[in-house]
Parts: C-alpha cells; sequence; structure tokens
DNA sequence: ACATACGGGACTTCCCGTTCTT
DNA sequence: AAGAACGGGAAGTCCCGTATGT
C-alpha cells in the first residue's frame, strides 16, 4: 500500500521535526511531544522511543547526520583559485553565507546549548569550525604572498572576515533584518573592497 | 547593628545572581531556588516573590538596570577625534571588546533567549544595540570623508567591523580560548591595518 | 528483573510512611516531602499526588485501610467464655493492651486531631471504639448475673475498666515508662484481682 | 479613663487566649494573629511581641504560671481522712474530676504536644502529675492497710483509679459526651463500688 | 504506535513568624 | 500599639520524560 517512492522514514522525520524546533524554541523548551506531532506522530504516546533512546539521543543523532552530510561537502576551496582577488573574496563571501544559512538551525542549537552539551559543542567545532578557519588562513597566506604582503597577519586577518560573516548571518537570522540595513549585496562588496584594497594596495 | 556601610539590597543581590545564573546556565535551567540560594536567601522559599512577580521579571528587571546603566555611560565616540585613524580604530576596537566583555553576561542571555523574550530583546537592540552602530557609522562617515573617500559604504563597513568585533568576543567566551589562536592584540593590530588601508591607500 | 515476590505498591507504602509520621510528629508537622520521601519517593516532587489528593485524603485512606482490617478481626470476646472470672479478665485485659498497642499509631493521631477533623474521629469512634464498648460490657452483665449480681452497673463498671487500660497504654506510649512504674504484669494482676473481688466477694 | 477596677493586664489576657485557642485548634493552627485578635489586640500587627518574645515563650509562660496556681492549691488529700473508705473515694473522684476538668485546656495541650515540647510536657508531669500520684497512692496504702489488707498492690490499684478518672475526663471533653452513656453519678457510684468492695469484701 | 500510568522538577501562591518603622 | 515589610515553609498544580501494557 506504500507507494513506489519511498517516504521518508520515521527516524528522519523524528530528526528533522527536532532539528527545526530545537532551533525555533530551545532544546528545553521544546518537548518530546512536540517532536512527535511534528513528526507525524501522535503527541505525547512516547512513540519517539521506538526510534530514540532518549531526548538527548535525537539531539546527538542529528548532529551525527549533519556532521556526516558536511564532511561530505565540496566546499567553496575545492573551486580555487580564480585568480583575481575580488571574485575569490566574493565566491568566498557567498558561499560562506549560504552555508551558514542552510546550517542556521543546527548552528543555533549548538550556540544556544553550548553550556549543556559542551561535549557535542566542541566536537562540533573541533570537526567542521576549526576545518574551515584553517581552509580560509591557507588561502589567504597564499593570496598574501602572491601579492608581496607575506608579512600580514593571516590569521588575524581570516579571524576578523569570517567573523564578520559569521555575524551577519547570525544578525539576520536573529533579527529577521540585515545589520544597519544593509543588504546581503552592500555587505559583499564592502567586504571584497576591504579586502581587495589590503592585498593591492591604493592602486584599486 | 549594621554597619555604617549599607549592605546591598536584596533586589539587587537578587537581580545580580540571576544574571550571572541566567549566563551560566540558561533562564530555563536557572530555577527560582537557585536564584534565591544565590541571594543569601533560602532556597526555594519564594522569598524571591517579595521582590519580584515572576521569574521573567527578575530578567526584565536586569535587563532595566543593565540599559540604565549604559545609557548614562560615556562612550568611546566622547573621546574622538585623536586626529589619527590608526589611533582611532584601536581605541574603538579595545573600547568596545571591553565593553563586550563588561556586559558578556547580559549580552549572553539575549541572545540565547531570543526567541523566547523577543520583546525584551528587540528593545535592547533598539534602544542600544542600534545606537552603538549609528555612533560608529557616524565616525567611519567622517573619517572617510576626511580621507577623500566619501562614496565608501560607511554602513557596511561599519558592519564588518562592528560584526567582527562581536564575533570575536562571542567566540573567546564561549570557547574560552581565542578564535584560530588569535589574541586581542593581533586581531586589534589586525583590524587597524585592515581600516587604516582602506582608508589611506598603499602608501601605510 | 522485578522479583517474583511483589514490592508493596506505592500506594501503600504512602500510607504506612504517613501513619507512622503523622504519629510522631502530628499531622500538621508532617509535610508532603516528609511522606513522599519516607515512601521512597523524590521528596517534594508532588509524586504523592499520583496517588492521592490531598494530605487529607492520605490520613482518610489509613483510617479507612485500618477499619477494614480491624472489622475483620477476631476479638477476644469471640473466645469467651473461659469459665472463670479471673481468667476471662485477664485475657480480656491482655487481649486489649496488645490490640491498642499494635494501633497505638492511628489512635495516637485520632486523639490529637480530633478537632481538625471530627467527622473522622466521630465515625472511627463510631465504628470501633463503640462495638468494643458493647462487647465488654454484654460479657460483664453476664459475668455479673452468673455471679448473681445482676444489681451492678455493668456499663459503668465497663466504663472504669476499659478506661483504665486505654489511659494505661496511652501513659506508657506518651513517657515510654509505665505510669507510677507500675508493670504491665501488675498492673493485669491487680485489675483481675479488682475485678474478681467485686463479682465474687470476699471468699477470693 | 480606665476604670477603677483594674482590667486584666494584656499579658495575661495573651495567655488566656492562647491557652483557648491552643486547647481548640491545636498548637500549629493557632496564630499569632489569631491570638492577638481574641486578646483584644490588633491581629498581625505584631503587638504580642511587645510581651512575649516568641509564639513558644506564650505557651511557656502558660504552662508557668498554670503549674505556679497549681502548686498554691489545696488538694482533697489536705481533707482526709474521712473515716469511711466511700465517702474517701467519692471525694477523691470528685474532686479530680472537677479538677481534671478545669485544667482541661492546659492537658489537652501538653498531651496534644507531648512530642513538639518534650522538655514542658516532662517538666509539667514530674512536678504535678507524679506528685498527685504519690498522694493518691499514699492515701490508697494507707486505706488498705487500715483494712487489713497490707498486701493489695496499691501502686497498681491507683494507677487503676486514676487512669479511670483521667480517661473519663477525657472522653467527655474529646466527644462531649459521657463514655458508653454513663453520666458523672454512675461513674462516680461505681468505683466507690469497686473500691469498697475491694476493701472491705463482700459485707457491704 | 498509542494510551496511560508513574515519577520528578519547578513555579507560584498562601500563610505565618518575626522585625522595623512610625 | 499598629502597619507594613521581609523571609521561610509547604501545598498544590502543571508539565514533561520515561516505562508499560495493548
Amino acid at each position: 500500500l506504500t507507494g513506489t517512492l519511498a517516504e521518508t522514514p520515521t527516524r528522519d522525520r523524528i530528526i528533522d521535526a527536532a532539528v527545526k524546533l530545537f532551533a525555533e524554541r530551545g532544546y528545553r523548551r521544546t518537548t518530546i511531544g512536540d517532536i512527535e506531532a511534528a513528526a507525524g506522530l501522535s503527541p505525547r504516546s512516547g512513540a519517539l522511543y521506538k526510534h530514540f533512546a532518549s531526548k538527548r539521543d535525537v539531539l546527538e543523532a542529528a548532529l551525527d547526520r549533519h556532521i556526516r552530510t558536511l564532511e561530505a561537502m565540496t566546499t567553496a576551496m575545492d573551486l580555487m583559485p580564480l585568480g583575481d582577488v575580488r571574485a575569490e573574496v566574493t565566491l568566498l563571501v557567498r558561499w560562506g553565507l549560504q552555508e551558514l544559512r542552510k546550517q542556521a538551525d543546527l548552528l543555533l542549537i549548538l550556540q544556544r546549548e553550548a553550556f549543556e552539551f559542551p561535549d557535542l559543542v566542541a566536537s562540533f567545532h573541533e570537526r567542521l569550525a576549526k576545518r574551515a578557519f584553517r581552509d580560509a588562513a591557507d588561502w589567504a597566506k597564499r593570496a598574501l604572498a602572491e601579492h608581496g604582503r607575506p608579512e600580514a597577519d593571516a590569521d588575524a586577518l581570516t579571524v576578523i572576515v569570517l567573523g564578520a560573516i559569521v555575524h551577519y548571518q547570525t544578525e539576520c537570522a536573529t533579527y529577521r533584518e540585515p545589520p544597519g540595513g544593509v543588504g546581503e549585496e552592500r555587505f559583499v562588496r564592502a567586504l571584497a573592497d576591504l579586502c581587495v584594497r589590503f592585498v593591492e594596495g591604493s592602486n584599486v
């Protein structure tokens, strides 16, 4: 009686629902019943426990699935170099914003529950955030060297640029409007300008 | 028998305790009893309700007191201009990081509980964050104009710089280590470099 | 994993704990939390309310269970007659003291809370105390008639003898020592002497 | 403006009110406000604290005043001997019932709060109850010796008779009706009969 | 997979003892 | 002496995580 197209398995529907709700309301305020309802199960029936041992287990599974997906993913770095600083920075920023937007739910959860699940957060940070930073810093180092500015502090500059990107996206997600009324296009262009002028000097 | 130095009133002790605990554990995980105990009252006695109508009321009072304090404060802008872009940026960044550090507890709470108390967060954002952004953007506009770059997007640049600062501080607070191993000195210098090169061109 | 011997149901554990504590400290001084803790539940968790509607409800259930048990019980009267006044009085007194001792907790509670729960106490008195009095008075009437003393006030004598027994036990329970240093054996013998001499005259 | 007849001092009015209320409702259920109101003070004003340090202090003062009064009192023993056992027993029982009735409030309180104020109760018991027992037992010993029954257990008989008296009064006070429907006259006569027959044999 | 039962945590309310101010 | 303020204890309720029976 089930169609030929496999329906999403209950387990995955539960994870999807949980991530959405955790992001919306926080881990504590989301009840098992909420998750069950959102996953199409009968609320407060305990049906979730057929698939997960506990509430925490749902969160762990969500993170695990997410990390697995990300690790299998192509990053912007794989597309470099483009031979032009402005193009490369623009790509980097756009790709970064887009990634952050796609991962917004998980990132929000991790950020908020950092103190409740320090181990989960630390592991995530270790496996993904640091890798992203390394990739970006490597690219920066190369770009600066190519433009005769090897003495510049590539790591610090990466921290600045990535921080600006992450914060921009966070603000958009939190307040549902771009900070300072600066839309994404202006943000990307300004960031590119800043980087280009830094590596290339006044002769832009 | 009470000394000449007035003891901290219970109401304030409660607010202090609550802010500390909300920041540490989150709003939901902090119980009235925890707050009472930390404020020197008897836990689970309900004594807190002699001073506040509800748990939420405590948070509102904390924000209110905080905002009042901040509004009465001198900002870095009051010390401008210093006549030198590097000096000014350095002052701005240092002062910003310091302020963020002092307000870390409240900011952490606001960020985490943004969805539970949207009105509180919005009001805070309205009354403080936007003002800070305006001040910084005004300064940027003036600085860019003075250096013959009035066409630059001052607002967008401000968003970038402030975002980088806020994010840097957030990361330090969350993971208890500077992002990318970049200490504060390097961070400040790199940000100053970036700004100076942007406004002054390559002849630094 | 649960053994073959059924554990005492929570409801009964609560009643047992409550009776013990009510007797020890009184109804008011015993908190729901105390009862929960003594019944193996988590104190102040409210778990008791899964089994009883209120604190008073626990007391009522205890009385109810107790009365039910007592009503199903064989009394000393069922063993009469023994054909000898001394033997019968001795049996009666011994059995009475023993019963009172077994019911000490409930009786102490009833006595102390008489004014707070007049209806409970009255119902208990009606269903048990009066019945016991009637049984004893009937026996006395018969014994007196058999010994040619039908004119004696059997009811009044029963009030005296039962009163002495009840009070003796009460004192023992309250002060944890027999009144006047008179141990149980001496008490029983003296009471038997008194009764025997009364019904049989000086020719004892 | 105060009349020539000294009004009862507030302190005494408080004690009277407290004893009455403690007996009616028990110590815990009687609030300071209740006592103040009953003493003609404004309830919950704290005016009681002008006269007593605490609630417990009121009870102690009541006991103290009571004991002082009793110790100054003539007892039935001071009227002995009457030269006739029946007369003496009747006097003893009547006087005992009357005393118990006058002291009913205090005795009720002591009995109920025995476990909460063990020291107070013990001290009362020591100073009054034991003395009464000694007096009665001494009288019994003498009466038995005079009637040629020195071998009888005077202490045990005293425990029985006094116990019957105390219990009779307690029942009357608790249920507001004489136990077994036996009025005071019948009770006194039966107790006298019992005693007379015991000391004098069948030739009554 | 559902419905229900059980147990725990925590908020809030009520009430009361005590103190301070007037 | 009165009134208000403060602090503490505890009842009762709500909600939720989890186990169990069906």
